[in-house]
DNA sequence: GTTCGGCCCCTTTTT
DNA sequence: GGGGCCGAAC
């Protein structure tokens, strides 16, 4: 037994070697790490090292459990053990460190009692690897993934306490989107009057708020609002067909789940006594349904951790409430605050440009990053004719600053909108600059890629209406859309699932001619499923491509469209096989689960030696040497629908532009464009105000206002009514009449071309030279055909071709 | 029952 | 600029 005077030399000692540790971390850091028990909020900085803190805390947990922050001592502590392990900490004897590591762990907590929870499964696997790194096997056990895996796991055990079956389907915005189509069509509602997606986004709401189609009809008839009512209509009758479906979307994933922790006690105290330790990153991008989930969970220990950052809360689109952070310390009395502010990523230019711009927003936490570090470069605007020439300025500079030996992975490009992208890819083509887009078009979202998903999602849940009606008759095999129109009418007659119907199609005399069919395709899925048990995924897929006749239908005809598709057929079996060797217990469920929530940036791997695009959304918690942001225009970003007033939104919009600035370690580059050709339509926008709130002593590139056309206003305090909106009283000004005012003399080799040359060209006739950009180490030509039209060619290949008249 | 063409619409960010 | 949907023709 120790006195008392002991156990607080002992305790101390503890703490030191415990702190000792994680000896190259900052003390705020530290603090965050030994501090595991109760409540605690971190408030962190980009790039304050916070996921190393995350990381390390795990770390902690495991091998020291609560010592360090308890006043418990181990049993059986007497003097001898406190001379050990102030001996030890005195720096004399290394021999004694197994013993002294072993006298500070107090209850060390098992891997499978810490849950992580981040944003993203790329953080989830992360975060398991970086502690993989410092534990070892030791830290395979540990929960470490996203809400909606999460909460999937706890449903896939016990989904049938809420009448879902376990093997229920998940589906994605687009399979929502349609199924809502249906159902609305059912209804006889107008889809212009109710936009589908407008109406989910509705429902998303009233699911967040914790409200079904009962509760919610409730509200709505409160409101006295028409249109409330409606959606209550469309809501109930949505939620049937998903639970006839057995089919979960993304919002249900977390509703059902909360439900299920709710109503069952049994599995409610099965996950509070299991989780001793609860981790919740980016809390900031919470909504209210995932704060109950967290809360819930840690309702048994409540040892609570969150990390966020009211700062870089940019998705209260889809619900997510910075009130989950401002409010944590009220609803957790009593809790810790740490806040890590030091910033070990930016230069002193980009950080100062960040403070100053998110200080233009009101209701937030107030801090402020600072570094050691040097100031760096200043921060850049380039401002070009046209999204074109924006792309290829991009191309120019990454070219210029990755010089021979740099590496085209420290450069980003970082836009608004997906649709961006577009140039900008052609320009790195031109310029042969390895590149990767993350996001936009998902190859799971591809027409092929989905239609033999939606097979493997049949055959795993026959109940899927949704995902049988796409494939029932692709490829054709005679059942149109009239025969299953009426098996459907069969089914809801006898109110059994479509796919019964089909399997006992020869039973209804109205099926007649198309039953034959429709039993030998129901057959087929019904062999497909059986066999599902018996063989692996990958297996089960070659079968479903050969017996559904998908690829032999694809192979009839040898065009380049189908070429295309069945690679992409094949490349998804790549994925199939990658599945099976990283998952312990592969399963057609469990793949049909991780496709479903995949997100392209799970793929994205920095060590891959390209250059990246990505949207702001996309490149949260990533960090880049330089980063390019581009379309800093009024109507891109900030966006032209949260242009209407300074408000809430043009807020969010701010918080993502912060996002973009703190993501650049050295250098950073605003770059827009005078005119923009956008959805098919040329606009003319006047740079972003973002771009004001940037002190001018940090920025280069701005331009001198006098020198400024009279339609490029760079001030942005103009009122409100004279701006022009995006897309509607702007100028227009037609593409193809657009004639570049730069016409370069500098450049690499020597154009062959001029402006204002006469051509005759081998495959597109006489033309008028327009215009001669330097573009890397070509030239684009813009040249005017008399027969084929104005046509964008590179000089050097069409010099080939092309000749100067007379 | 299928195919093709044209028309019309949208067009933010994502699990 | 592109995708989805509808109607007309085969």
């Amino acid at each position: 037994m120790l006195t008392k005077e002991e156990a607080k030399r002992f305790l101390k000692a503890q703490r030191e070697y415990i702190a000792g540790c994680f000896g190259n971390l900052n003390d705020m850091q530290r603090e965050a790490v030994i501090s595991t028990e109760g409540p605690l909020l971190i408030l962190a900085g980009a790039g304050s090292g916070k996921t190393t803190a995350l990381v390390h805390r795990i770390a902690k947990i495991i091998r020291f459990g609560k010592g360090g922050d308890c006043e418990d001592l181990p049993a059986d502590v007497g003097p001898r053990e406190l001379d050990i392990l102030e001996r030890y900490l005195s720096g004399s004897c290394d021999e004694l460190q197994p013993e002294a590591e072993r006298l500070c762990a107090v209850m060390p907590a098992e891997p499978w009692q810490v849950i992580a929870i981040t944003f993203t499964n790329k953080a989830a696997n992360e975060m398991k690897e970086r502690l993989e790194s410092i534990l070892g096997d030791d830290a395979r056990g540990v929960w470490a993934s996203t809400f909606h895996s999460a909460c999937c796991r706890i449903l896939r055990k016990d989904a049938d306490l809420i009448g879902f079956g376990r093997d229920f389907t998940i589906y994605d915005s687009s399979d929502s989107e349609k199924l809502m189509k249906d159902v609305m069509k059912d209804l006889n509602l107008d889809e212009k009057a109710f936009q589908p997606r407008a109406v989910l986004s509705v429902i998303s709401r009233a699911k967040d708020e914790g409200k079904d189609p009962d509760a919610f009809e409730e509200y709505s008839a409160k409101t006295g609002d028409f249109r409330m009512a409606r959606i209550a209509k469309c809501y109930s009758a949505y939620q049937s067909r998903l639970r006839s479906n057995n089919a979960l979307d993304f919002d249900d994933i977390l509703f059902f789940a909360v439900k299920l922790l709710r109503e069952s006690e049994e599995v409610r105290t099965y996950y509070q006594r299991k989780f001793r330790y609860v981790l919740i990153d980016e809390y900031q991008d919470t909504n209210r349904t995932q704060y109950l989930f967290a809360s819930m969970l840690a309702g048994g220990y409540n040892n609570i951790c969150v990390v966020g950052d009211d700062d870089q809360s940019i998705y209260r689109f889809r619900g997510a409430t910075v009130e989950n952070i401002l409010s944590f310390e009220d609803r957790y009395k009593g809790c810790r605050v740490i806040k890590l502010e030091q910033n070990y990523r930016s230069t002193g230019n980009i950080l100062a440009a960040a403070n100053s711009l998110i200080k233009n927003n009101r209701s937030r936490k107030d801090k402020e990053l600072w570094t050691s570090g040097a100031e760096g470069e200043k921060l850049s605007l380039i401002v070009a004719d046209n999204q074109d020439e924006e792309a290829q300025r991009i191309a120019s500079k990454i070219i210029e600053l990755r010089g021979s030996t740099g590496k085209w992975s420290d450069f980003a490009v970082l836009y608004r909108m997906n649709a961006q992208s577009n140039s900008i890819e052609y320009a790195f083509k031109r310029n042969g600059i390895p590149y990767r887009v993350v996001g936009g078009m998902r190859f799971f979202d591809r027409a092929e890629i989905k239609d033999v998903l939606s097979y493997l999602c049949v055959i795993h849940n026959p109940s899927d209406t949704l995902r049988l009606l796409r494939v029932i008759n692709v490829p054709q095999r005679g059942i149109g859309a009239r025969s299953v129109e009426k098996a459907q009418s069969v089914a809801a007659a006898f109110g059994l699932s479509l796919f019964d119907v089909l399997r006992n199609a020869g039973k209804y005399r109205e099926l007649n001619s198309a039953a034959a069919k429709m039993m030998a395709f129901a057959s087929m899925i019904d062999e497909c499923t059986r066999l599902s048990c018996l063989v692996p995924v990958s297996e089960l897929y070659d079968i479903v491509l050969e017996k559904s006749g998908y690829v032999a239908a694809l192979s009839e005809k040898n065009i380049e469209e189908n070429v295309s598709r069945l690679e992409n057929v094949r490349e998804l079996k790549s994925n199939i096989i990658a599945y099976e060797s990283q998952s312990e217990e592969p399963s057609l469920a469990g793949f049909l689960e991780e496709v479903a929530l995949y997100t392209d940036l799970d793929n994205y791997d920095e060590g891959d030696d390209r250059a990246v695009m990505m949207t702001i959304h996309n490149a949260k918690g990533l960090e880049f040497g330089t980063v390019f942001v581009a379309g800093a225009e009024e109507g891109i970003f900030p966006n032209y629908r949260s242009l209407s007033e300074e408000g809430e939104d043009i807020q969010e919009e701010r918080r993502l532009c912060y996002v973009a600035i703190t993501r650049a370690k050295e250098r950073l580059f605003f770059t827009c464009a005078r005119r923009r050709l956008l959805f098919g339509r040329t606009t003319a926008n006047r740079p972003s105000r973002f771009l004001n709130e940037i002190p001018p002593e940090r920025l280069s590139g701005r331009p001198e206002v006098s020198s400024v056309r009279a339609n490029y206003n760079f001030d942005s305090d103009m009122p409100a009514a004279n701006r022009p909106e995006f897309g509607t009283a702007n100028r227009k000004v037609r593409h193809n009449t657009y004639i570049s005012q730069q016409t370069i003399k500098t450049g690499p080799g020597k154009a062959h071309f001029k402006k204002g040359d006469s051509v005759e060209h081998t495959a597109f006739g006489r033309g008028l030279v327009l215009s001669v950009t330097a573009m890397g180490n070509d030239f684009l030509l813009e040249v005017a055909f008399d027969n084929v039209g104005t046509k964008r060619l590179m000089h050097n290949t069409a010099s080939a071709f092309m000749k100067k008249l007379a």
